[in-house]
DNA sequence: CAGAAATACCTTGACAGGCGAAGTATCACG
DNA sequence: CGTGATACTTCGCCTGTCAAGGTATTTCTG
């Protein structure tokens, strides 16, 4: 992977409650989606997914359920709940403050 | 504080190579002004703050002196080095970078 | 002068999130 | 039958943040 990871530590549930605003998905699917959106430059790790599923799962924002897949390995899909929503609007919202916050403090000394 | 320190984790090292491209500079120093650019919005806990400056010196991007003052409490200095300049570039790319990443990712999809 | 507040630094221990590694199960292909 | 893709899960380590506490000096205030 090209991006330090630290770099999206806190983004991780931002992401993944994005891919759900669209529609329900899974894990693998969550996954693929964001490869190819990133084109190949990020993805995330099993183990950070399905943790980041179960946290969002407790804390109400996403629910789940066995999809009914006659064929094939079988998948857990996950639905995005209105507090889900709420909670992705101002995790958006947060994101646009610290961007500017952030870019005012790496940026290169202007004066002097 | 309102912003979520998971926003700005991985980003503590190249802020505060950003204050040292300035000048030398000593910790309450780079904090208050951390404070002052952010009008408040955000700081560096002290824990951090002298975690991140032994982790750069450590790694080089740094070194460190006792500043002479005859009076008032004692202040050690940080100075950025060579190594440090071509590490906050390389982080200040690595940001815009994640930047636009996070931004493609967290972005509600605009089709459909 | 005593006490508080500001300046300035440092350490310890706990916690949370990311992730490497390993495991389980199904299906397709040759 | 072995390999690879799909798909999910758990365990334990690592790293960065930070609450809490400590030290020392100076200045301000009554």
């Amino acid at each position: 992977m090209s991006i330090a990871s630290d770099m999206i530590r806190g983004h991780t549930d931002t992401i993944i409650l994005a891919q759900l605003m669209h529609s329900d998905s899974y894990g693998y699917q969550i996954n693929r989606a964001i490869q190819e959106k990133t084109r190949g430059q990020y993805e995330l790790k099993e183990a950070t997914l399905y943790t980041a599923f179960r946290r969002l799962e407790q804390t109400g924002c996403i629910t789940s359920y066995w999809g009914d897949e006659n064929t094939g390995a079988r998948r857990r899909y996950y639905s995005i709940t209105p507090q889900g929503m709420e909670a992705y609007y101002r995790m958006v919202a947060e994101w646009e403050q610290s961007k500017q916050l952030i870019q005012t403090l790496i940026a290169p000394e202007s004066g002097t």
